[in-house]
DNA sequence: ATAAAACAGTTAAATATCAAACTAAATTTG
DNA sequence: CAAATTTAGTTTGATATTTAACTGTTTTAT
């Protein structure tokens, strides 16, 4: 949002958005290197996965920050692609429990070097200590933000 | 992107994607409480054309950040709701300049304070002086990314 | 001057997004 | 225990996003 006022927030304000685009051009090309076909929202969702198998949709909805109803035709492309399934749940059959298939979890082995490649980069010019910084900062900021 | 390795640029990138959803939906928020019939992203290109009336949608993408495929989109919504309007530039026929309607440029009042509120909620609670410094960081961040 | 290259915008096709309304299942409450 | 509420997921409708191919216009280079 622009106006003509001198306000230090603004260009942070342009600045997180335009580091959002980069991190997700980033994955963008390096799927496309790859030659794998998919998208970084499928991407978001086998990384959660990786981290804790067999989320619900809702679990797995958290885990990216998306909306449960956007996560139903993200997971129905990644069905179609043979990189998860959805089983059903025995103990609560209002749940879809989410499995990598093996397809799925080759990936991993493709993409988490993606992803240390990059943070390496980013800890070659920022020091660690910074990292944890800034991090605490845009923590709160999101805490301000959501108080509105 | 997830994985079980302990790495503090994991978080980081996180937060960077939190804190762009929670801006966001702060918008969407204010938008819905004021009943305009806009979405987030039509507020993007309305806050560019406050600052600089009369771009063609070229510019409009680039200062935005967004594919100049999802501005066409973008415009033919907003001149739906007679927001803006397309003018022919005679000195280049294969620009259309952008013009704020009447009705686009009284959502300026509406609007910047929305902006200015957020702004002065965030420099209450952060010094000017922490908000350039993790500008100029993230700033390096987004250059870093964009090398890889 | 003309051919090639660059540029602005649109289109198509596939995907993603969100709110709201909906179904079905589980839980809470009186 | 039955009714009310909550929860998980889907659907719908409108919008946004991206890449690639395409049209028409302007600029560049020979």
């Amino acid at each position: 949002m622009e106006n003509e006022m001198h306000n230090p927030v603004k260009p942070l304000v342009d600045n997180i958005i335009a580091l959002r685009t980069s991190l997700k051009q980033y994955y963008i090309q390096k799927i496309k290197e790859q030659h794998l076909d998919i998208t970084y929202e499928m991407l978001q969702v086998l990384a959660a996965l990786w981290k804790k198998e067999r989320m619900n949709q809702q679990d797995i909805a958290v885990a990216i920050q998306k909306n449960k109803a956007s996560v139903t035709p993200l997971l129905d492309n990644l069905c179609k692609r043979d990189l998860v399934k959805r089983v059903n749940d025995p103990n609560d059959r209002r749940n879809n429990l989410i499995e990598l298939t093996l397809k799925g979890d080759a990936y991993r082995e493709l993409l988490t070097p993606v992803q240390q490649d990059l943070y390496k980069a980013i800890l070659k010019e920022i020091t660690e200590q910074k990292v944890l910084e800034i991090t605490e900062i845009l923590e709160k900021l999101t805490v301000i933000i959501d108080k509105q």
